[in-house]
DNA sequence: ATCGACCCCGCCCCAAGGGCGAAGTCAACA
DNA sequence: TGTTGACTTCGCCCTTGGGGCGGGGTCGAT
């Protein structure tokens, strides 16, 4: 029961180490709204004990979390705190590991002078006109894997009922995937044209088309080793004077989860123009 | 010898897998800039060879390297690349550990329930009037722990010429030190003042005043068990209806850096009104 | 000549404040 | 009671790395 001083927002400022500015901020948003404000003259008062609530808020701020999160916190009950400052913090080491990923591969790439293609033998080929059984989302990086397997699944159900798929399933990133960009991204079952209409999910046709492509061992298609097989085709089609005509996608002919680590289990491929399209 | 193509703003947006707008960001801030530029129409117009270096920014951006950054690196000669991102990267690292300290800090605090001032017993302590030698500076978190030794050891030779000095070695954070803050912060050893004027460095009276202070060990100085002291002083402070009047200090009585773990080596300080002074 | 597709530019927006200047407020002192 | 000086508030512009939108210029093809 101690009883409260006030204290005005600059002094306040200096006991809890932060900017005036700052606190001007954190009270507008919610995240320490000052016990008593004077709407007439705008001046804040600040009890002494909200003091410790400041302390909270200037380490959650120089931990890095945002500030609007740090407002659901301060609103949130005492119990689930914990919790909260947990799952946020392991979003951001995954977006750090996410990081270090890219950086890593770029000095696999730099130092070791070498382009990446010499790790990887591109090839070419040629792509058949295809029914497909499609599903295309918005998918985080997290849930990517997940998704993939899933949507798999629901598609190879549904290719049984109509023959069985008739090639290596697959899956096609319409847009990056990554911590701040979800896709979209599509995967895709060939199935024999002739029963299409009798599928039970969407279907579309993929015209026929060249690729460039290379194949991946079941250890390469973990990061960060796709990246450099993806860098592989890429820079292999620019050397190629090749043009890239569509998104990127991955061939699944093995399941990637279980088996020998150099066991091939994907084609990563560019759709780019043929020898004879110019 | 391969003969370029000229690609649109466009379609090297799509091949490199970047927006139009970042491209165009890029171009103007030197990270990228097109190999030819019509001033007439603004129309820019890229080089397919330069898809390498779109990809390469690409893959710097994601992994979080500022802009400025990237141009710099950019313009460097090939060679120097990777110690540059080797460079910024150590520092991101050294960033993110940062966060990651104040992070454990947080949660060792919240979920131990206990307020961190039970773990460190606070007492108060009347300071008298001190002639200090004093040394004051802009001083980065990397730096700080060399600055402290060398800026120490400057004074104490000045000291030793004066009479030596008359009580622990001092160092008071005008401001903070962290990542992105600098102090200032000041190094002082008390002196006989008798004979300040013979001092050949400057001089200061810092005057009396009460701290209050917790004592800690050689394994507590240390990120983030240091942190729970700072926490501890200043929880108490509150809790005992004291006011701050000044900024924290630490007095070394013992070398930090060689000794028993458990061996006390200083007191963590802040300056509060007197039980006489309300 | 016109059309559609493409492109450029400039403006406003985000987070989390920093910095500055104008103007209002408060408390102490004469 | 007035004045002064310290303190406070508000509002505007700046930062990074773009996203989004609208107006208008440009390109190639018909």
């Amino acid at each position: 029961m101690t009883d409260s001083t006030w204290l005005t927002a600059g002094v306040f400022a200096q006991r809890a180490r932060l900017s005036p500015k700052a606190l001007r901020l954190y009270a507008e948003n919610g995240l320490l709204v000052p016990e008593k404000w004077d709407p007439q003259s705008g001046y804040r008062l600040y009890a002494s004990e909200q003091l410790r609530d400041a302390r909270l808020i200037r380490m959650l701020r120089r931990a890095g979390m945002p500030m609007r999160s740090v407002a659901e916190l301060m609103q949130a009950p005492r119990e689930q705190r914990d919790s909260h400052i947990a799952a946020w913090w392991s979003r951001a080491v995954a977006e750090f590991n996410d990081r270090r990923t890219v950086v890593e591969h770029l000095s696999q790439v730099i130092t070791g002078g070498k382009d990446s293609y010499t790790m990887f033998p591109v090839t070419t080929r040629r792509v058949p006109t295809q029914t497909l059984l499609t599903e295309q989302d918005y998918v985080d990086v997290a849930r990517l894997s997940d998704w993939i397997v899933q949507a798999g699944l629901r598609q190879l159900a549904a290719a049984a009922a109509v023959g069985g798929q008739t090639a290596a399933s697959i899956v096609i990133y319409h847009g990056d995937v990554s911590e701040d960009s979800d896709g979209p991204v599509e995967s895709a079952v060939p199935i024999d044209p002739g029963r299409a209409i009798e599928a039970t999910l969407p279907t579309r046709v993929e015209p026929a088309h060249h690729e460039a492509f290379v194949t991946i061992s079941r250890a390469q298609i973990r990061y960060p080793d796709i990246l450099s097989a993806y860098d592989a085709v890429e820079a292999w089609i620019t050397r190629s004077d090749l043009t890239q005509t569509g998104p990127p996608r991955e061939y699944y002919f093995a399941d990637p989860s279980t088996g020998p680590e150099d066991e091939p289990v994907a084609h990563i491929a560019f759709p780019v123009s043929g020898p004879a399209d110019s």
